[in-house]
DNA sequence: ATCTGTAATGTAATACTATATCAACCCGCA
DNA sequence: TGCGGGTTGATATAGTATTACATTACAGAT
């Protein structure tokens, strides 16, 4: 049990669960789930946080799987164009998307503190961008939407080491 | 002139006010607007688009302003810690701020055709991002909104190229 | 069963982006 | 005059990503 959400979850459930989905959704679409590709969305499953693709690659280094970076970013940019996972601009970094299968324009929120990334849906015709957009004439394809901040986990034990003076942040 | 919002407008007169603007802010904030800080800020200027730290330290370097990529970087740090400039995450570039000196959350639209990038605001506590937040209980510090399209005038051209069949696009 | 074209992989080299470190300098000020 | 903070110079190196090309695996056609 690691953290998603920001709340415990049941992991090895959640980590099988998705693997499944890509596996039904690329049968469906004539893609090719292969070994490499399998593996580093397992890796990136098993973390909650996001991964610099030299990370993955270390793995599959270490599991014989490839070792030059073509082999991690190959399999990062298949993940990505087919909505298996994104990467997070802000960290440079790569995250297994947490509601695979259907289109969408996620959102993520950093944690300053821990590093845990959480993913959420926004509906991206409504809201103030695209009233932006559509102010300005531009047609919006993709939106890239990180927010920076403190997680509820950290925000309370920052509040609780406040308490305490004494206590070193 | 060149083009920023995506009309055309006095290009000169916005950099000479954008960098007054700078320069009044440094002083009442008794920040030492340098050489080298001014002069990034001015070859980001008289571009509307958005340049790689590399790209300005080669025309540093011409210049004999420092040849190192600390050169570079350190000012736009100085820039874009005080609000003078942006960091695009999307391109790994950086962009003059188009609203200096308030403190704002920007979002950006990138066109996908020729690069250029436009500069809007938003209210953070409004929208669907701060109400994702606020369901998560997850506190935003800062926020990355960038959207990848096409800009008015590229939307334009391509229409007319594709009522014109035998014009390759 | 073999051929053939496309997609995927292996591997090396390199390009691009960013930071760490430490010494030197400048300037305002006690 | 000497101290201290911030800025700069310079070297080295870390971290991220792509190009290029040879090779292999595989699905579909013959």
């Amino acid at each position: 049990m690691t953290a998603t959400g920001f709340e415990t979850h049941d992991h090895s459930a959640c980590i099988s669960t998705a693997l499944a989905a890509a596996e039904t959704c690329c049968t469906e679409h004539r893609l090719q789930f292969t070994k490499v590709r399998r593996r580093v969305l397992e890796i990136l499953l098993h973390e909650h946080r996001a991964l610099g693709a030299y990370d993955i690659l270390a793995v599959l280094a270490g599991e014989g799987l490839g070792a030059q970076p073509p082999v991690a970013y190959r399999a990062l940019e298949f993940l990505v164009s087919n909505g298996f996972a994104h990467k997070i601009e802000k960290l440079n970094a790569y995250i297994a998307c947490s509601l695979p299968g259907q289109d969408h324009s996620p959102v993520f929120m950093i944690c300053r503190s821990c590093q845990t990334v959480v993913e959420a849906q926004t509906v991206l015709p409504a809201g103030q961008l695209a009233q932006v957009a559509r102010d300005a004439g531009f047609d919006i394809e993709r939106a890239v939407i990180e927010a920076e901040g403190t997680c509820p986990a950290c925000r309370n034990s920052k509040d609780a080491a406040s308490d305490a003076p004494g206590t070193k942040a």
